[in-house]
DNA sequence: GTCTATAACTCGATAGAC
DNA sequence: GTCTATCGAGTTATAGAC
């Protein structure tokens, strides 16, 4: 309340902001304190003040980017849509987020395979993914003859894998596709389609 | 010639199974020196006899494990097969390969996003993944109405898609599927004729 | 070829002046 | 809050004995 409003763009705002950008880049061990520092124009010294460790810092930024990865997409499997509906917004939603945040994949993937456990509690908390709710909508569909047999599981993970990977493998994707940047987000843009038509085409009778 | 053969359960041997083991584990800049060391049974000196530097050691494990990625898989693409054979082939041998190296697809992928343009050029030399003969083949099966339109970048991107990524995001696949190790390599090799069925469903008439 | 010992250096962290 | 200076741990790399 009351005027504690300080100057906004202010140093601790720079850190993260830099330290976001070498976290990701780099990745835990690869980050140099002395890079952020530089990119935020301040001295290592401040990190420490402002974060106490590496550790902290980086931690900071794993959650303010891991709630990215998952967020709307499980608002969007519980809702009441039809399924067809419900894929369309699902990878939509994953790949316009992953346009929009190059290395959020790169980085997530990563830390959460150096310490699956821990982490996984971290971006989940107590909640899980909405599996059982899919099971359910599925089951109705095929039953009624709309759908050929699929398990939950293999769907999103078919669904996942179509969206994240080639950001994941981009440097792969760009040298063989040979397009530069703009061109992949362009790639990707159309993929939003032709990967939704790839998946009910795949499940559809 | 003539009785160079030294033992060959050798020293050399020994580091480069042990550096193997680290560089995949923890990457380049996880990776520790004595740790290899360790692990081969010998000291953080007779590494730098053996390899001059850890960089020196770290690009030959790179160089031998990249090969595995690409190449059987290549052939398949080009050789004579009906198409659906050919989907068949290839994405089992993908997943094959990826179930005997856990951590492969991982390893490439991270080091290639620190340095694209080197690796790529490290992974593939002159050759290039084959797009164009892929592309000829669909195109005939398309006009002769067998499958539906697709372009050959997304069949391929979609294919590897489909197979790597539960690999590269296997601890958040075993956390949420709540498999063991061994139940997660089941759940590939059955994923071997699922997402194969998945494939050819999406693009056959 | 293999070892021990240590040099040379990098980097996260802290002390202390302003 | 911000800076300079420096410490101290940890790592790669080398020297030199065997």
């Amino acid at each position: 309340m009351a005027k504690v409003t300080k100057n906004d763009t202010s140093t601790e705002e720079k850190i993260l902001a830099a330290a976001k950008q070498v976290f990701m880049e780099n990745g835990l061990d690869g980050a140099r304190m002395q890079d952020i520092a530089d990119r935020a124009g301040i001295n290592k010294a401040l990190l420490h003040y402002y974060f106490r460790s590496k550790e902290k810092l980086f931690e900071r930024i794993f959650m303010e980017e891991a709630q990215k990865f998952m967020p709307k997409v499980t608002t969007i499997m519980l809702s009441e849509m039809p399924l067809f509906e419900k894929i369309e917004k699902f990878m939509g939603e994953y790949i316009d987020t992953l346009s929009q945040n190059p290395l959020l994949a790169n980085f997530i993937l990563n830390e959460v395979s150096r310490n699956p456990k821990e982490m996984m509690k971290k971006i989940w908390g107590n909640s899980r993914p909405p599996i059982d709710k899919v099971e359910e909508h599925l089951a109705k569909l095929i039953k009624k003859g709309e759908i050929k047999p699929i398990r939950a599981y293999d769907l999103m993970i078919n669904m996942v894998s179509l969206c994240i990977f080639p950001f994941i493998a981009r440097p792969m994707v760009q040298w063989v596709t040979k397009t530069n940047d703009e061109e992949f987000i362009k790639m990707m843009e159309q993929r939003k389609k032709s990967v939704v038509r790839f998946v009910i085409d795949s499940i559809k009778k």
